[in-house]
DNA sequence: GCCGTTTTCGGCCCGACTGTTTTCAGTCG
């Protein structure tokens, strides 16, 4: 969710971070704004309301200076600093550093040699060859930075979790067929299960680097390579990162190559304080003797810590948490809440559905096609609907084993919060999902008021992707999540955890919060086709980046335990 | 600017690759 005091805040930090390196300042100073806006990037609740709670203080890294500027900021809207800073300097000036290969020290140069105060007056000048007179611009860097900037225009954004894990399924494959190789694992935000994923970053133990960081070089353009680091811009655009180590470091380096940046820094700092140090290569003593290298538990267990789930490393902050949460397993998920046959607008039958869902070993599969408003999607009449219940009824006479289709429904919540089938049919069928598909422009009080109506009706099972966003095509709409989750408690309505890798609705976040909300959570593919059953894992991540335990889950769940929610239903 | 098994000053993670460096700074992971 959107927390929109967040993201500017998160914005006005990162700023001032970057002009004060511009300025030259304590480089420690402007790491502690990075943290910050970092810190608040993370954040599960918005930074106004943490602030008036007063617990603000206790987030790591928000010391007296920062919680007075976020004073400022929601007093005002604005930080003083920020705005003095802005000021002195071009309007542009930052995007310098958006450049690859130009940090703050080059940026500051051009600046201060040059004037220059934006990618434009940047290109101009490097194809006019002014710069090579400044001290540290030679042809190569030049060529680097008009490189860089025409990569900037391309504009490439975060690639989704789902496409960066089939990108990486097929490098792991053709890496792995490689003889020298003896391993090779995906890391970075990948593995810890990040919704977007900046670049792909591999880990390799091999007896021969040189031969692997061949291959790897013809794989895409070579942005550097070197005897122990390779990397490339695949397809000329996302960048994939690939690390050797030896075959004894393999531990040590996911743990590196994992980070999160945080995570990496907050643990390397504890080794160090107990006399220790930690790199890529091994946990080492205070005399260099290697202590801990082959796996990431005995690193973690030598620094006096369980292993941290890697969707969990984010902040820091995990390494002092007195429990770690049990870590949710894709084997303890009974079924999938959420899939669409061509009854409305999926591909495949509801005999395929059930096929599909048995050889995933799952004991239910809930078959939640549109209701009759969603036209476009072949939303189902009510006599679709009891037709469907009949031949669902039929299936599950004909199942060998104890599994069984639910027959449900995705009903619309319509514009004023009634929902598009009657009370009397929900209460027919064996689960009900409900969901905004329309009319999003409005306020958040009227979109608030709008979805706890629809929840608070009888039967309702599920609120289906919540917010409504879709991952860098449109944010979500507003409304008072909070109130929502108190609502959706008090029904006993889950919380969809919306597993298609372009909404992922909720977000880790925000399922935190509804968690800690009391809410339950439904973990739903919305899959419209076979393939798409396999969107579950990417819900499992981010319900493991939320903290969220099986018993959390309705999925989890067995057939009997979900149908003691409709005790109306006659036994079958 | 933050923070405390080094406690209120003095550290703050550590290493790979590049370019123009004659010994290392800048940028990035
Ligand atoms: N110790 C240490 N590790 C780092 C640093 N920067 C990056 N790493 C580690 C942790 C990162 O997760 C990992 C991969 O770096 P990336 O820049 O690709 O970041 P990450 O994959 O986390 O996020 P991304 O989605 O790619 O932006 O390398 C650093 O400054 N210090
Ligand atoms: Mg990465
Ligand atoms: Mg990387
Ligand atoms: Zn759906």
């Amino acid at each position: 969710m959107a927390f929109e005091d967040n993201q500017q805040l998160t914005r006005i930090f990162e700023e001032i971070a970057d002009f004060l390196e511009l300025q030259g300042e304590n480089i420690f100073k402007v790491k502690a704004y990075q943290k910050a806006a970092r810190g608040l990037e993370g954040l599960e609740r918005s930074v106004t309301e943490l602030y008036r709670s007063g617990a603000l203080a206790s987030m790591p890294g928000f010391g007296k200076a920062l919680v007075e500027k976020v004073s400022q900021f929601v007093d005002t809207g604005e930080v003083e600093l920020h705005q003095e800073l802005k000021s002195s300097f071009p309007p542009e000036i930052l995007h310098l550093m958006d450049v690859p290969g130009l940090g703050a020290k080059k940026a500051a140069l051009l600046y201060k040699e040059l004037a220059i105060g934006s990618v434009d007056a940047l290109e101009k000048a490097l194809r006019e060859g002014l710069v090579t007179d400044i001290k540290g611009f030679g042809k190569k860097t030049v060529d680097k930075l008009l490189e860089g900037i025409a990569l900037l225009r391309q504009g490439e954004q975060r690639w989704l979790l789902g496409r960066v894990s089939q990108l990486a399924e097929d490098l792991l494959g053709r890496l792995r067929a490689l003889p020298m190789v003896e391993r090779a694992e995906a890391a970075g935000s990948l593995r810890r299960g990040k919704e977007t994923v900046g670049d792909l970053d591999l880990l390799v133990i091999t007896s021969s680097a040189e031969e692997v960081m061949k291959f790897f070089s013809g794989l895409g353009e070579v942005i550097g390579s070197g005897p122990t680091k390779t990397s490339i811009r695949w397809e000329g655009t996302f960048q994939v990162d690939l690390r050797c180590v030896p075959a004894e470091s393999f531990g040590a380096a996911m743990q590196y190559f994992t980070g999160s940046l945080d995570h990496n820094v907050a643990l390397r700092g504890r080794a160090k304080r107990m006399s220790c140090e930690l790199n890529e290569y091994g946990l080492f003593d205070a005399l260099g003797q290697c202590i801990a290298s082959e796996t990431e538990e005995e690193i973690y267990a030598k620094l006096g810590l369980p292993w941290i789930a890697p969707e969990l490393r984010e902040s820091g902050a995990e390494l002092e948490w007195e429990k770690q949460p049990q870590r949710l397993e894709l084997s303890q998920l009974r079924g999938n809440l959420h899939t669409h046959s061509l009854w409305s607008d999926g591909t495949d039958t509801l005999e395929q559905l059930a096929e599909e869902a048995q050889r995933r070993g799952y004991q239910y599969l809930a078959i939640t096609d549109h209701s009759r408003s969603m036209v476009v999607a072949n939303g189902l009449s009510i006599d679709r609907l009891l037709a469907q219940g009949e031949e669902i009824a039929r299936l599950n006479r004909g199942f060998q084993n104890d599994f069984r289709l639910l027959w449900g429904s995705e009903v619309d919540i319509l514009g004023d919060g009634s929902l598009d089938f009657p009370e009397e049919i929900l209460a027919r069928l064996d689960f009900v999902v409900v969901a905004v598909h329309s009319q999003f422009s409005m306020s958040p009080e009227a979109m608030t008021e709008r979805i706890c109506r629809g929840i608070s009706r009888p039967h309702v099972d599920v609120l289906a992707h919540p917010t409504g966003r879709k991952i860098n095509r449109r944010v979500g709409y507003q409304a008072d999540w909070e109130k929502v989750y108190q609502v959706a408690r008090e029904h006993g309505v889950a919380l969809e955890i919306n597993c298609s890798p372009r909404r992922l609705d909720l977000n880790d976040k925000a399922a935190r919060r509804a968690r800690d909300c009391g809410c339950m959570i439904s973990l739903g593919t919305d899959a419209h086709s076979l393939p798409e059953f396999e969107y579950l894992p990417l819900g499992v991540l981010q319900a493991r980046r939320a903290g969220i335990e099986a018993t959390s889950l309705l999925n989890h769940l067995s057939w009997e335990q979900l149908r003691t929610r409709r005790p109306h239903l006659a036994d079958v």
